[in-house]
DNA sequence: TGTACGAGAGGATCCACACCCCGCG
DNA sequence: ACCGCGGGGTGTGGATCCTCTCGTA
């Protein structure tokens, strides 16, 4: 990874996609993540300007430089004038935006930036791709924070999970009495998690949003609550699930996790920047549980800080590279109805639990298989005692026949 | 209240070998 | 610069073992 584009290797790279590992020009970037559903789902950022191989999460206003978490750290050093310098977060997206929604997404980033990034496709690609043309294209709040482009899942939205539908657009910003990322209102279909994605029917809503991913990273839940819960007298009734639910106790109780020194949120980053630091890259945090739930953590805080006004300046996409979920730091959840929480009803958060556990219980931890030849391999390879055996000697398991030949 | 024990959950490990990757000629 | 070859390292799934947590006596 590097200066140059991994795909075509000829253009200077400017976005990463962490799903391929690799650099990309906007150009390939549109061309490779337009190829299928699967990999308009993976989620890029700018490459940090200054390592050029993680990516980046702030934009320096005064350098004028994008970076990753380490570089910020390095550069922001509390230690340093360069602490005070004023830093936006950089959002994620997925799909394939178009030039002027990538600017909307990164507000600092020139349309015409990207244009001309963009038009280095072919002529051919364009059409090929015209699916995901600016007409067409929406913009979703995914449950990694990520701003994903064109879901172009032609679902019905049926009666969202556990609420009804909102009918008003409502952005994070509003929602949270803070900028939230791209708030430009000229994304005419910009859906947060306050609103349904178009295109997610109940269960799509609930697998979707992905009670999974955050227990990916909130891998002890009962911990973690319960943990909030030590910290908040207000929330004895409903802090844990309604933590994860996101209502105003879980601001309550953010607000006494892990209180963070009086100052402003570029302090507060720097505070908190350890956390996320420690854990190396993005890379090995989003394969890192442990370090994911130090992140998340750290994000919690932030956002309590958020919420509490003290700053204007950070936003809902911060830290959204350490993988967990954003709409922890969302005021609501996307499934979750606008409700205080006083009319939550009790049996309503104990079903929640319920299906929390039961789908935890059944989850598969996502693993990701790099190989299906050796997978296919795998799949029917004879063991003993589950080890695999050498060929032609006896066996106890063959995956083919279910059976044992001793 | 503190201790001991059992049950259950979940992570680590092992195995063979096709194949990926990289260095070398 | 390109191609082919060879060798080392990697990744794959099921069973089992081990450690840790939780509930109960």
């Amino acid at each position: 990874m590097g200066y140059i584009c991994d795909f075509c290797g000829d253009q200077p790279s400017m976005v990463y996609c962490r799903s391929d590992a690799a650099c990309l020009c906007l150009s390939c970037d549109r061309n490779v993540h337009s190829a299928n559903a699967l990999s308009k789902r993976h989620s890029r950022t700018l490459l940090c300007e200054r390592c050029n191989s993680q990516p980046a999460f702030v934009r320096c206003s005064e350098e004028k430089v994008s970076l990753c978490q380490n570089c910020d750290w390095m550069g922001h050093d509390a230690s340093t004038s360069n602490s005070m310098h004023n830093r936006q977060t950089i959002n994620c997206y997925s799909g394939c935006p178009s030039s002027g929604e990538l600017s909307s997404i990164w507000s600092f980033f020139s349309q015409s930036a990207c244009e001309e990034e963009l038009g280095l496709m072919s002529i051919s690609e364009n059409i090929e791709s015209n699916s995901w043309g600016p007409t067409e294209n929406t913009i979703c709040w995914n449950s990694a924070g990520v701003a994903e482009v064109n879901c172009d899942l032609n679902v019905d939205m049926g009666n969202g999970w556990g609420g009804t539908s909102v009918p008003e657009i409502r952005s994070a910003a509003q929602h949270m009495d803070q900028p939230a990322g791209p708030t430009d209102t000229s994304l005419t279909k910009l859906f947060y998690p306050q609103t349904k994605c178009p295109g997610l029917g109940e269960d799509d809503l609930y697998d979707d949003f992905n009670m999974d991913e955050v227990d990916l990273n909130l891998e002890n839940y009962e911990e973690l609550f319960g943990a909030t819960l030590n910290h908040s007298e207000e929330v004895l009734e409903n802090g844990g699930i309604d933590s994860l639910f996101g209502t105003k106790d879980t601001r309550a109780a953010d607000s006494n996790c892990e209180p963070p020194a009086e100052g402003s949120s570029v302090g507060l980053v720097n505070e908190i920047q350890p956390a996320c630091s420690n854990a190396a890259s993005a890379d090995s945090l989003m394969s890192n549980k442990t370090d994911s739930i130090l992140c998340f953590t750290a994000r919690h805080a932030h956002s309590s800080l958020s919420f509490s006004g003290l700053t204007g300046e950070s936003n809902v996409g911060d830290y959204q590279d350490c993988g967990a979920s954003s709409i922890l730091l969302m005021g609501e959840p996307p499934w979750c109805p606008p409700c205080t929480e006083s009319s939550f009803p009790s049996s309503t958060r104990s079903d929640a639990v319920m299906r929390y556990k039961e789908k935890k219980k059944t989850r598969k931890f996502e693993k990701r298989v790099r190989y299906a030849s050796r997978k296919a391999r795998a799949d029917v390879r004879k063991r003993v005692k589950g080890r695999f055996v050498k060929a032609g000697d006896a066996y106890d398991y063959d995956p083919l026949n279910q059976t044992r030949s001793c």
